[in-house]
DNA sequence: AAGCCGTGGAC
DNA sequence: TGTCCAAGGCT
């Protein structure tokens, strides 16, 4: 839709565009899609439906190019549920590596233990029993019942809000959360066929991560740049302003430096030595046998974060609490 | 519903 | 260097 239609007056109950200009923006974008778009694992017709869901809950806030090899690792060392849900929670956490959000790996794990024990190790295509397994919300659901299943879904990830704000409804950035209209917008968007709304899925999600990204979209790649109301509108800027993700000084820099010990400790890790900064640990130099090089680099790092005791506490308080850790008397390490 | 939860590449 | 942000989910 551009400003050169009356569609912008029309109700929220009405279509986003005639149908004749929807339907050259299915065929351009999904044309685009099988041109441009990448080659990735998980989108090979022989891949199973458990290496896409593998691969979506890595997805999410994690870009491609990182989740790649560890995807592979856990493919090959997990090829089943069953497989994933018979390693330890510690090994699980240690082979996500530095995907971050470890709590997606305890989550994965757990959501595979359920379906090997209550789905004979089959990944359900069920929409709703997705929706109940640990780690999948509205988005994983849906993208496992599309991506590996082929059923005429609703996706709505933050590519696709982000290439509807801007095509559909000539904004720089779709609103800071998720809203009923996106959704309702995004059903309407798809086309009626089933084989054709799971390719328009992927092209639009592909669209948004390749060209129409967050910030610098490269518009002159676009293969519907001339239908975008955004372009029509001058490419207004964002009506407000995204809050960035503080990190320094943060509890979760702390949880992250704390795992990062948890992750390299082949042996459980006293919790002094987790909870004291680097004043505090030229006093316990005595009690540090051996922790190895890696796990004393980590340590190093997490000695020097400006945290005071009050907040490695807080932060290692959370970690048990989550599950990322356990402890046993005075030592902390990844649950068994 | 607004904030929390890791990590690192790009600019 | 600092800031932004990436196929979200959970509380």
């Amino acid at each position: 839709m551009n400003s050169r239609l009356p569609w912008g007056l029309m109700n929220s109950s009405s279509t986003p565009c005639a149908p004749d200009q929807l339907h050259g923006i299915h065929q351009a974008v999904i044309q685009w899609f099988s041109r441009a778009g990448r080659d990735l694992p998980w989108r090979e017709p022989a891949c199973s439906p458990w290496g896409v869901l593998v691969s979506e809950i890595m997805l999410q806030q994690t870009p491609v190019v990182r989740v790649l090899p560890i995807w592979r690792e856990w493919l090959d060392r997990w090829p089943t549920p069953a497989d994933l849900a018979a390693a330890s929670p510690a090994d699980v956490v240690r082979a996500w590596g530095r995907l971050g959000y470890p709590r997606r790996a305890l989550r994965l794990h757990a959501a595979a233990t359920e379906i090997a024990d209550h789905h004979d190790n089959q990944v359900p295509e069920n929409h709703s029993e997705l929706l109940a397994l640990p780690g999948i919300g509205s988005y994983t659901a849906a993208a496992v019942a599309v991506f590996a299943f082929g059923q005429r879904y609703t996706v709505v990830d933050t590519n696709i809000r982000r290439v509807q704000a801007r095509l559909f409804s000539g904004k720089a950035l779709p609103s800071k959360t998720l809203t009923a209209a996106e959704t309702r917008l995004a059903d309407q968007l798809m086309p009626e066929d089933i084989a054709e709304s799971v390719k328009w899925n992927q092209s639009v999600m592909e669209l948004g991560a390749l060209v129409c990204t967050a910030r610098s979209p490269k518009c002159d790649e676009c293969p519907v740049f001339d239908q975008c109301a955004w372009i029509a509108a001058g490419r207004p800027e964002p009506d407000y302003v995204p809050k960035g993700q503080s990190w320094h000084g943060t509890d979760r820099q702390v949880r992250g430096a704390i795992m990062a010990v948890l992750r390299h400790s082949p042996s459980p890790v006293s919790v002094d030595l987790l909870l004291t900064d680097r004043a505090g640990a030229e006093q316990l130099a005595s009690r540090i046998e051996n922790p190895g090089q890696q796990t004393a680099d980590m340590l190093e790092k997490l000695w020097a974060l400006p945290a005071p005791l009050e907040q490695r506490e807080r932060a290692l308080g959370g970690l048990l609490k989550d599950g990322l850790a356990t402890r046993h008397g005075d030592e902390a390490s990844l649950p068994s």
